[in-house]
DNA sequence: CTCCTTGGATAAGAGCACTATCCAAACACG
DNA sequence: CGTGTTTGGATAGTGCTCTTATCCAAGGAG
């Protein structure tokens, strides 16, 4: 198939594809000559998933070729290649460690993991980007005084270990090989729009059960 | 307090703070005299506010003005006024509904609200971005070929609707009042972050445990 | 009186995701 | 054949957003 055709088939422009190609985040065709190179569905299935992840995942485009960087990166084993493309998505800006807020925040998310028994993130804490901006935003919630403590996060923590756990269970049902690695990156990246969208339907839906509609 | 000072409690430079007044993102100082103007607390709270919501929450300037335009509307009354600002909240791109990845998500998200009772999100569903936004991604993932049904997304929404109980637990531990809004807002713009970053952890806490570190 | 600071207006800059324009090579078709 | 369209690559430009810089006259501090 022809950039035309590709073009066609996944609803994205020559010229976005060109772009994409150039930053990277496709590879190229097989060039059949000066003039013409040929792509298969395999471009089409990357190409999607790029798309999924700029328009759904609403992720930078630089942040997409990092992320697929480590997908494709054959010389790391699995869990370490999906961990380093997780850990790649963007995060919220560098916390200032100097703050008083952020060292509060600092605290109580550690208090929160120690009270949750989870170890290992417990261990990977310094590292985390996921910490980092847990920290941040509890920071954010104390400049304005409201008190975000270990205690009112806890039950919410407890709903997304749950929902984390069914989040490898969906993993685990693809069979193991190299797109299990895709799936899961998408996955990750997906689910968060999807987790997003339930979450504000459940408000919703509880606010007008709570509230009406008046 | 004047400019200066206002900047350097809130850490924002003067020239940012100048460019939201100008936005309108915050109500201009007392005029003392043509070269001065006088801040109060209240600015510092708006402008940490503003910055929680930019920084932490992501959200585009314009959505800031919008979502504390709602908040400020005093002729509204206080379940629409929170509504309005949630609503306003940016949301992935309109779906194609020509699509037929899009129609078949409308189907599935459709049989999921039936299916959960959620009896006031079903009505609300052609509305709601929320739902939108659901049909979006859950097309996404269609198209790339992994089935997202009802049944995959029910215990998900399970957790959410969970979460969303939580959430309006919380606010009703303020008392009412102008700055309950204020805090719902907050809460719903800074929680997604909490709520994201807590994900995360619990997905590297479970990953570690079911795989290990390598 | 002098020098620094103030707030307002305007312009400038940087980053991002695309998009438009050219171009020569190559194919399609009457 | 030849003629007109299509191809992919290179380059520059667009529109948007958030932020910063530059000027300026008026005020205030020492």
């Amino acid at each position: 198939m022809r950039l035309a055709e590709l073009s066609r088939r996944s609803g994205v422009s020559t010229a976005t594809i060109k772009y994409y190609l150039r930053e990277g985040l496709l590879r190229p065709g097989r060039q059949i000559n000066a003039t013409t190179a040929e792509y298969d569905e395999e471009h089409l299935r990357r190409l999607r998933l790029v798309r999924a992840m700029v328009q759904v995942g609403q992720l930078p485009v630089a942040k997409v070729r990092e992320v697929l960087g480590h997908v494709d990166d054959e010389s790391l084993g699995r869990t370490i290649r999906l961990g380093a493309a997780l850990w790649a998505l963007p995060q919220v800006p560098e916390p200032d460690e100097e703050d008083a807020y952020v060292q509060a925040a600092h605290e109580e998310v550690a208090a929160l993991l120690d009270r949750l028994g989870w170890e290992n993130a417990r261990q990977l804490a310094t590292l985390s980007p996921a910490y980092r901006s847990l920290v941040v935003a509890v920071a954010a919630f104390r400049r304005l005084g409201y008190g975000w403590g270990a205690e009112q996060l806890a039950p919410y923590a407890e709903l997304m270990y749950r929902t984390a756990v069914l989040d490898l269970d969906n993993m685990e049902t693809h069979p193991p090989g190299a797109e299990r690695i895709e799936f899961a990156v998408l996955g990750a990246i997906l689910n968060e729009p999807v987790l997003r969208a339930l979450h504000r339907l459940a408000q919703e839906e509880e606010t007008a059960r709570r509230y009406g509609f008046e």
